[in-house]
DNA sequence: GTGAAAGCGCTAACAT
DNA sequence: ATGTTAGCGCTTTCAC
């Protein structure tokens, strides 16, 4: 069954002599069949056929400087936001012809620059990257590759260039004026902690905009809490949960960094015999499936990742196309609350007996 | 901040006149640097600093004939356990200079075989495919490759060529009889219904399985249902145990093939008030992060998705170096049964109220 | 230990 | 509408 000895692939010159064309026809055959007469067309796609060529298309790039690589590189793969995001981008690239080159460091900024000096190698027309925060020879690298570079999941201050994404500092904020509006002042946090270079920048940026909205308010910030190292995950909410009660037997509401964590709080008030809302409200980010799920269903902040992965593919083919005009681009994609029945207004169905 | 007008990247040729030396001497640098006087070293990697050079791995491949590419090809990108393949795959293969090429057929065949064509133009050297149906110009696409083929995530009777995975119909039959010996007798099973090309093979399996045992038991099976196009997830669930329940009042297990679902079937349990494990045993599959964290904790079966990736990147390593003796390898990465608290045996606890 | 020549498979640019 | 020429950036192979 395993191949015997391999006889050469055929080329593009093989196509050519068997369909009596030259080199060029078959090539243009390939690329844009209207060039070509519907009869030398069809002898040369028999030809292709018969032989079972396939383009090479590393070849054809090397001559054409066009690769159809997009680079794009993400902390996680098992996360459900970033593997949604690639599918969005995939939508859109793939039709164009462009096959997406996928990375994703562990949340660990030294294996970006890694990432970035392999794919590099590769010559992608464009690097995606998740969020702004890069080491120095990294930023290096990418300057002089000289292709055009997309920020996403974030709204940094400084991009490197352009940015598609939601400012997660206003998203911690939305998270804190909505609890402080239903009226909690004892509000925990649960994020992640940074560990050396493995450093979930985006979900810090949340707890910060969470931390700033409390000091607005004249709320106390001593219930933000950062523990675990990324990626923030179920386990995270149930201990952090734990621990803040730990240090507050009275508290109120939590704000968690990811839905996942979010989700882990609800299970652990389950072990505990903690209702929720009417004992403790719980809000989370993401709008993972699960979110509408869980029961009580989460309360959290919602982004259309799948579109934030099909503007990134549109930005990427205007800017190769010449088609951008202007300066680098930002776009916003938003940031949408849900409200859903993890949260009660302070004083709400206190009284109301374990179900 | 835009790039003004690109100055040509280097190429090899400059890095080897600014260095002084002939550009096999870079190359060699590159590639094998022990080759290459510490001295002559030293001055190239200075040229290749200064420059900012960085190798053109295209060109390469086009000269060597190895592109370091590993095609892999899943059915959707968002399932954990399937991107949890790709990270033990990468793990293994890009610390020998490999780059995945990662596609997703959104369990669609046809889909699939345009991904297999558009991988084959990029020259893998080696493809990884989830499961093994595929479409008959797909699979002649693949001999003609001539390279090694790895089916994963199942141990099909006629594979391709390699298989690393488990078996899916062992996985159904399990979950039968350890239901079976629980001492349930209307028992339930959730899956997904094919709809056209879109067809969760691998799940199908598992029902299959399923079914089987449950004959071999003389168990009736018209509990086990088929409804909602893959990918199979929560909603399938809730819907199932909705329509499960309808059918028969007295249900007394149900058997999801995902986790997903069966994590699904639980929220909507707790929704209607039914007791699991007391009045309801529910079952899974995957020992997804979730299975872990929902209350109670989910029974299941667990597969090391990881060392599945690990074990094929290990396969591809051997073969390509021709380290591999013998026809083509099938790997078992084996099933584990892990009991938590969602199943109890009948009559357990049967006599308590509800919460 | 280092270099020169040849060529990997394709397409841009210019003919005809 | 089709063909010719040259060359993309690298590594193989063989010299020295």
């Amino acid at each position: 069954m395993s191949s015997g000895r391999s006889t050469r692939r055929p080329t593009i010159r093989d196509v050519s002599r068997l369909a009596g064309v030259s080199r060029m026809t078959v090539s243009r055959v390939l690329s844009d069949p209207d060039l070509v007469l519907p009869a030398t067309r069809a002898r040369v796609q028999k030809a292709i056929a018969d032989l079972g060529y396939v383009l090479d298309r590393a070849a054809g790039g090397l001559a054409s400087r066009r690769t159809g690589f997009i680079a794009l590189i993400v902390p996680t793969l098992t996360n459900a936001n970033f593997s949604t995001v690639a599918h969005g981008l995939t939508e859109v690239l793939s039709k164009a012809g462009f096959q997406l080159l996928i990375s994703y460091t562990d949340y660990d900024l030294g294996e970006e620059e890694t990432q970035i000096r392999n794919l590099l190698a590769r010559r992608p027309e464009a690097m995606v990257l998740t969020g702004s925060a890069h080491t120095r020879a990294a930023s290096s690298l990418l300057v002089r590759a000289d292709i055009p570079v997309i920020a996403v999941a974030d709204l940094p201050h400084r991009p490197i260039e352009h940015a598609v994404g939601f400012s997660n500092h206003q998203a911690g904020r939305m998270a804190a004026q909505y609890l402080l509006r239903k009226g909690f002042r004892r509000i925990g946090a649960v994020g992640g902690q940074s560990v050396g270079d493995v450093i979930d920048h985006r979900g810090e940026e949340r707890m910060r905009g969470f931390e700033d909205e409390l000091a607005r308010a004249g709320v106390d910030s001593d219930l933000v809490l950062r523990q675990g190292a990324p990626p923030v995950s179920f386990a995270h909410g149930a201990a952090g949960l734990a621990t803040l009660l730990a240090l507050d037997p009275g508290l109120e509401a939590v704000f968690a960094v990811s839905d996942l964590a979010a989700v882990g709080v609800i299970m652990e008030c389950q072990r505990r015999g903690i209702r929720v809302p009417q004992d403790l409200s719980v809000m989370g980010f993401g709008d993972f499936e699960i979110a509408r799920e869980v029961v009580p269903a989460l309360t959290t902040l919602h982004v259309d990742f799948r579109e934030l992965g099909q503007r990134t593919g549109r930005l990427i083919l205007d800017l190769l196309d010449g088609r951008h005009a202007g300066g680098p681009a930002v776009i916003d994609v938003g940031l949408d609350l849900l409200e859903r029945g993890s949260v009660a207004a302070k004083g709400e169905g206190v009284r109301s007996l374990p179900a």
